[in-house]
DNA sequence: CCATTACACATTTTT
DNA sequence: TGTGTAATGG
């Protein structure tokens, strides 16, 4: 029995396929990631294919790392030199080493969206561009389409003749190059364009992958850009060792969960592969091993109302499962408490674990109130998204010092920091250093470092030097051998004094942040003991630019976990809760509303179908009457997705509480007329004669009845079975993190610390809200530490 | 230079 | 509602 065996018949011929274009139109749940590393395992063990000649491209690095594993599981030997990698890492990996023939330094940083947008300010600053009319947010947007379509500055400049706004937009997109250029910087767009710019400069670089990358894979290829998919092409069009052009390229995507329009991704490189590859074979897997039939079925028949897409039918061996349920709340809060109540019961009933559960909805504000509800229960929970780690202040602030000593180029980092902590160097005196190193063309950093020249600083530049000398003694203590880039953290920490800093500031949420600060040292230990070899302050900073936070959702076990459909795509789970039908929401309001809503409304849905297809056994939707956005009550009625699940799939709750008898009369035209087909049809598609009125209910809700503003909270709480009274507990943000406040060690115990082993705890001194703990390692020294910091374990 | 306050603003976002 | 930026006065 080989390992082929457990595919099916088209997994298995889309396994053997080994020469020539490939197209695998893998609908969800349908095992594309098994066919992807069988296909692997295939061609070098029946083929003799090099594993040094495959790539394998993702765009998450969860995917990425999934995939390696299962690659390095079924292939064994050879397995760690198939190149699987993402697009962007890909690129970074191709630049470091090459990227000097577009006169770029290769020692250059990433930056990331809050970068990008701190440049855009500062560019529009010199432009003198109001950023009323004309917001930072809109113009990168502008950039990033120019750059994901490969159009250069020098183009778009050409392309904008005669055109005032686009001449402006012009001119902001080639200064804003400008400065990522004087700063040695690339933003993620770049990646791609310079990797595709340097393949069309440099022969020997192409000719190089081109003949490296003999057999390219390349996952999600529904969302891949144009630029994205001419990096492919590049490289899949070397020839062989006998000269022949192979284009042995095997792409799998499934169109019908395209979702990143609105980011760039060209649904035509899916739609239009067979057309620029006449050779390409196409193979289909349809057979769903995810979900239950019916959950199944209410996908397919919601997918179904898309024109334009590859025809396609889903089906399943699996059971019929239970019915889809549809509840209709009142409220938000009754939504939100709900859910959370039904999960602590089928929890509690034994019947799944906490980490079988997700919660999904259309926007990242909606994540607050489950959040609420979700610690008065006491369940844990995981909130992916909104504000990713590396985005927070103190992370920020703290990779800000590694980046201006590893890169003395990034002035974005120099100026972040250099008055974090306080050292009375502000505006007026930044603009002052800003100038002299415009004149003089150098970076913002070697202008400090001459600050004693600047005209006009007298006194500043007595502030300035000390922050100089604080980073050359640091630049010095990194460039020795065997100093780690945690010990460098832990002086940044201790010199800057920035936690005694943090503390002075009195903010609330102080010890949060404390604890995001252990973790990032966390994140570093971590780094470091993974590589083979002491990695490189640039080797982790290149790997901090290039994770998100969805990354790491393995590392929490046993957590519920709360999303957006965004971030659900790839992942799947026992029970699904999509909650927010409501148009309005879900549509949202920008799709209604568009210039094209025809097309916006098919990326809602087809989102919606992401999001139904993530359920495993149970899928439960919901919707509210009103909902509280952005401070004002909103009426919506329920999503015409609903309306697009066939009755006869659904089971209908209105209003579980039934808390106020004359709510439930006073909102019957709620309930969305359904399609009301009973029975299962065949392979039916009849428009259910729903025309999208785009008309708010709350216009007509306040035009007929008055009511609404006489309810409050007290009239629908009331004869709750939930007590309403715990909703102002405290609220820790996240569970199984901080042990604050109480450690379970004393004066002489021994304990044993991530990084420097085992010791004897000699000193505790009450240091305010935190310990400062002085132990002896056998192997590290004596080593004085903040508890909440250095997450000690105690071993006797 | 820094703290306070007023004000605008708010889909989705793998990298 | 709640956040992050711009304007203001000390």
């Amino acid at each position: 029995m080989s390992i082929y065996d457990t595919l099916n018949t088209e997994q298995r011929k889309a396994v053997e396929h080994d020469k020539g274009p490939l197209l695998i139109l893998a609908g969800a749940g349908s095992g594309k990631t098994r066919v992807l590393t069988h296909r692997i395992a295939y061609l070098m063990e029946n083929k003799g294919v090099n594993p040094w000649n495959i790539l394998a491209l993702t765009f998450t690095n969860k995917a990425a790392g999934e995939m390696r594993e299962r690659v390095d599981k079924i292939v064994g030997y050879g397995s760690e030199n198939i190149w699987v990698s993402t697009f962007h890492s890909t690129c970074v990996k191709i630049l470091r080493r090459w990227i000097d023939a577009l006169g770029y330094d290769k020692g250059f940083t990433i930056y990331d969206s809050d970068d990008q947008k701190t440049l855009m300010r500062e560019v529009c600053k010199y432009l003198q561009i109001d950023t009323k009319n004309m917001k930072e947010r809109s113009l990168l947007s502008v950039i990033s389409s120019a750059k994901d379509e490969l159009v250069t500055p020098e183009e778009y400049e050409l392309r904008a003749v005669g055109d005032f706004t686009k001449q402006k937009y012009a001119s902001v997109y080639k200064e804003y190059q400008k400065r990522l250029k004087a700063n040695n910087a690339l933003d993620f767009d770049d990646l791609i364009f310079k990797t595709i710019e340097l393949f069309q400069t440099s022969k020997e670089a192409l000719t190089y992958y081109q003949r490296r990358f003999q057999y390219i894979m390349v996952d999600e290829y529904q969302d891949t850009n144009t630029a994205q998919f001419k990096l492919i092409k590049l490289m899949a069009d070397g020839m062989n060792d006998n000269g022949v052009r192979e284009h042995n390229l095997c792409v799998v995507g499934d169109d019908d969960q395209s979702i990143y329009k609105f980011r760039g991704a060209n649904i035509y490189n899916i739609l239009n592969f067979e057309k620029e590859y006449s050779d390409a074979k196409v193979i289909k897997l349809e057979q769903n091993y995810r979900s239950t039939k019916r959950i199944l079925e209410a996908a397919n028949e919601v997918i179904a109302n898309n024109v334009g897409r590859k025809d396609k039918a889903l089906w399943t061996d699996n059971g019929e499962g239970d019915s889809v349920r549809f509840t209709q709340f009142d409220r938000d809060i009754q939504e939100a408490e709900y859910i959370v109540n039904e999960i602590y019961q089928t929890v509690q009933s034994e019947e799944a674990t906490y980490q079988d559960f997700a919660i999904l909805y259309r926007t990242n504000a909606q994540s607050r109130i489950f959040e609420e509800k979700l610690v008065v229960k006491n369940i844990p929970y995981k909130i992916i998204g909104s504000i990713n780690f590396y985005a927070r202040k103190e992370v920020k602030d703290l990779l800000s010092y590694l980046k201006t000593i590893d890169n003395g180029l990034d002035s974005l980092a120099v100026k972040r920091i250099i008055n974090i902590p306080k050292r009375g160097i502000g505006l007026a005196t930044i603009d002052k250093v800003d100038d002299y190193a415009a004149r003089n063309n150098i970076s913002f950093y070697e202008a400090l470092r001459q600050a004693d020249y600047i005209p006009g600083l007298q006194r500043a530049a007595s502030k300035i030097s000390p922050f100089v000398s604080l980073i050359e003694i640091l630049k010095s203590k990194i460039a020795q051998p065997d100093y780690s880039i945690s010990n460098l953290l832990d002086e940044i920490i201790e010199a800057t004094g920035y936690i005694e800093d943090l503390k002075e500031q009195e903010l609330e949420n102080e010890d949060d942040r404390i604890e995001i600060i252990g973790e990032l040292k966390s994140k570093i230990v971590a780094f470091e003991e993974a590589a083979l070899e002491p990695p490189t302050l640039s080797d982790f900073l290149e790997e901090v630019a290039l994770v998100s936070d969805l990354d790491n959702l393995a590392e929490d076990n046993n957590v519920v976990v709360l999303m957006t459909l965004h971030s659900a795509k790839g992942l799947e789970f026992p029970y699904v809760y999509l909650c927010g039908m409501e148009e309005g929401i879900f549509p949202s309001y920008m799709s209604i509303h568009a210039d094209d809503p025809e097309t916006e409304i098919e990326e809602e849905r087809r989102l919606c179908y992401v999001g139904i297809t993530r359920a495993m056994k149970r899928l439960s939707l919901s919707a509210c009457n009103q909902r509280m956005l952005r401070g004002e009550t909103q009426f919506n009625r329920p999503s015409r997705f609903i309306r697009e699940i066939p009755r006869y799939l659904l089971t209908m709750e209105q209003n579980p509480f039934n808390s106020n008898p004359f709510r439930s009369n006073s909102h019957a035209s709620l309930v969305p007329e359904f399609n009301n087909r009973l029975q299962p049809a065949g392979v039916t598609r009849p428009g259910n004669g729903y025309q999208p009125s785009g008309v708010n209910y709350k216009e007509k809700f306040s035009n007929s009845s008055g009511q609404a503003g006489t309810l409050n909270n007290r009239d629908i709480y009331a004869g709750s079975i939930f007590d309403k009274n715990k909703s102002t507990a405290p609220q820790p943000r996240e569970f199984g993190g901080s042990n604050l406040g109480k450690i379970d060690y004393g004066i002489g115990d021994t304990v044993s610390h991530i990084k420097f082993g085992v010791g004897l705890v000699t000193n505790i001194n009450n240091a305010g809200k935190d310990y400062e703990v002085t132990v002896d390692f056998s192997a590290a020294g004596t080593k004085k530490m903040l508890a909440s910091f250095a997450k000690l374990q105690k071993l006797s």
